[in-house]
DNA sequence: TATTGTTATACTCTATAACTATA
DNA sequence: TATAGTTATAGAGTATAACAATA
């Protein structure tokens, strides 16, 4: 049997590659790792109430407080009333947070561009139907796991 | 010109899959992703002073502070004084550390394995190269830019 | 009664700076 | 004088629980 090549290593090496490098992007500029994630599910979903933020990042409606707590004080979103619910906010990006999250999508755009640079279509196209089958093998064994340890407190 | 398919999308897809996974593969077990990265490099090390793991784990002396502290107090691995330097600490895994980083060795291969599962194995092998260039990559593209901003305090 | 977001509290990881003991 | 590790302090992310205002 031959050995199977580190794919795990692998991934988890570029794992933490990719953190540094985030980290060290947004090093100076007020951001965050998980403060840019709560921006960049704004730009995706539009305005949103803090709870919809809270599932859309699966975190508690504390943390989404803390974030956005943070993004108002440095100005990339903002808490307005929101028109119907007068429990809820309505938080949106302002305009340095929609410039932001611009400049953010051409950086990504252009790291997924230099990422591959020095490999040819057809291995490129490997690359990404491999990853995607392991992606999907994570799913399943985390799904498996999650039902296993839940079932015990099903009555 | 084709459009590149989303890897760094898949990458950070994996990476917060594997983050995920781990978090709930180690809750309840006193363990942490920073706790067991430490207990993995005394594995892989063996017993170590603070200042060497400080180094192994680029991360501040106080930081390994903590964690020691706290691998101490759940039993995973003990500070005993350094037979030369008696500013020193000799951190080892206890037997229980051993025991955790043993099942964690298992464990990790059988990911590996697992990982893969339906894929064949030249795609495997496919699917390495590709990974290993993208790594590559990264590691390039940060060095440039870490180099670039260091340029400013250099005189 | 249920939901939205806050305050209160706590834990973890991380960092820098000041300090102690030792080299 | 330099080094190993600690205490002191701080900031960030995360969580649960209790609570206020509103639905």
């Amino acid at each position: 049997m031959s050995d199977t090549p580190p794919i795990l290593d692998r991934l988890l090496e570029a794992s933490a590659l990719l953190k540094a490098d985030m980290a060290r992007a947004f090093e100076g500029t007020g951001l965050t790792v998980a403060r840019t994630h709560l921006l960049w599910e704004l730009h995706r979903l539009g305005p949103s109430t803090q709870q919809s933020l809270a599932s859309a990042l699966e975190v508690s409606a504390r943390n989404v407080s803390g974030l956005v707590d943070a993004l108002e004080s440095t100005g990339f979103a903002r808490r307005q009333p929101h028109l119907t619910d007068r429990r809820a906010f309505r938080v949106s990006l302002t305009p340095q947070g929609e410039q932001a999250m611009a400049e953010m999508e051409r950086d990504h755009a252009r790291l997924t561009r230099q990422l591959v640079e020095g490999l040819d279509e057809q291995q490129v196209e490997h690359l990404s139907r491999g990853l995607a089958h392991v992606t999907g093998r994570l799913r399943e064994l985390i799904d498996e796991a999650t039902r296993t340890s839940g079932t015990e407190q099903r009555r």
